[in-house]
DNA sequence: CAAGAATCCTGAATGC
DNA sequence: TGCATTCAGGATTCTT
């Protein structure tokens, strides 16, 4: 499942591509209804003919693609990758991926294609000026790589909530991009055992949860994101943070810090991996 | 307001 | 071997 390292990934395989300044000559879209709802249309997909690429962004879990339109407004693509959604850059002749529900051509060649076999995903064109106003991304939390994030961002955010710590860390209201494996990752790190009560946490386990958000994210960003089924690059490569991660996706095996056997946990819906001993209830003093 | 469940979806994994 | 069932989960929406 894509989260923040996965999707800058995909960001910079699309930077590295080449495409600014590129028109785009022609979309395509499949007849399978990709992601619905008060803010994902796919009315604005038509704005994209005769548009040419800025650059590439990306808030939190969402891929922005800057544009141009044809009579110069400001656009954006808002790509949300969702369980299974890749994009890849391809020739012009190359032939379409399964599941693929979206083609653009760049004049000269280059195509991106959006394929989703479960179309979790959504893609989302409009004015940039109404895309700051509403939707999804205006309401995101910071950047958790961002400059001047830390503890103390997350304790003003997350500590009068009686929540979870980790569902408080699922909210991309609280903090932009994390998903399943790098919450599970973070709280390891941490030493937090993912079902205590956000309000309930020292000031000093805040701090640590603030370093270890960074450390797990940009050891997933060096690593090329995370590919435990799905995620693709961009040029259809894996990932290789899987091999390092410590603890999400090892339930039974012994934790890489004191070889108790790692504890999966549903919660919430979702699944996730702790060390009892590494992450107690109540720290050892 | 919040916690939990249902919803969307398909392919891989599991069960018999 | 083959068919049926289960599971996976991001975000939203509904229910309690």
């Amino acid at each position: 499942m894509p989260e923040l390292p996965e999707v800058e990934c995909v960001r910079r395989g699309l930077a590295r591509a080449d495409l600014d300044g590129k028109a785009i000559d022609a979309v395509w879209r499949s007849s399978h209804a990709l992601r619905t709802g008060a803010f994902w249309r796919d009315e604005g997909l038509h704005w994209l003919e005769g548009a040419h690429t800025v650059r590439f962004d990306r808030r939190g879990k969402f891929l922005l693609w800057v544009l141009r339109s044809a009579d110069d407004v400001p656009l954006q693509a808002v790509i949300h990758l969702g369980m299974t959604g890749r994009v890849t850059v391809l020739a012009a002749d190359a032939p379409l991926l399964p599941h693929t529900h979206l083609v653009v051509k760049l004049r000269g060649g280059p195509q991106l294609h959006y394929s989703d076999p479960r179309r979790f995903g959504g893609v989302h064109v409009d004015t940039v000026a109404a895309l700051e106003s509403a939707g999804p991304v205006a309401e995101l939390g910071p950047e958790p790589l961002g400059r001047g994030f830390n503890g103390t961002v997350l304790h003003e955010r997350g500590r009068r909530s009686k929540r979870a710590i980790r569902d408080v860390l699922l909210d991309q209201k609280v903090v932009a991009g994390l998903g399943n494996i790098y919450v599970s990752e973070a709280l390891f790190v941490a030493g937090i055992p993912p079902l205590a009560p956000a309000a309930e946490l020292h000031m000093s386990a805040w701090d640590r949860l603030g370093v270890a958000v960074r450390e797990v994210l940009r050891q997933g960003l060096r690593n090329g994101g995370t590919t435990l089924r799905d995620y693709r690059g961009t040029s259809g490569e894996r990932g290789r943070n899987q091999n390092a991660l410590k603890v999400y996706g090892r339930a039974g095996q012994p934790c890489p810090s004191c070889g108790a056997s790692l504890h999966g946990y549903v919660h919430g819906g979702r699944s996730g991996v702790m060390c009892r001993r590494c992450q107690p209830a109540r720290r050892r003093r």
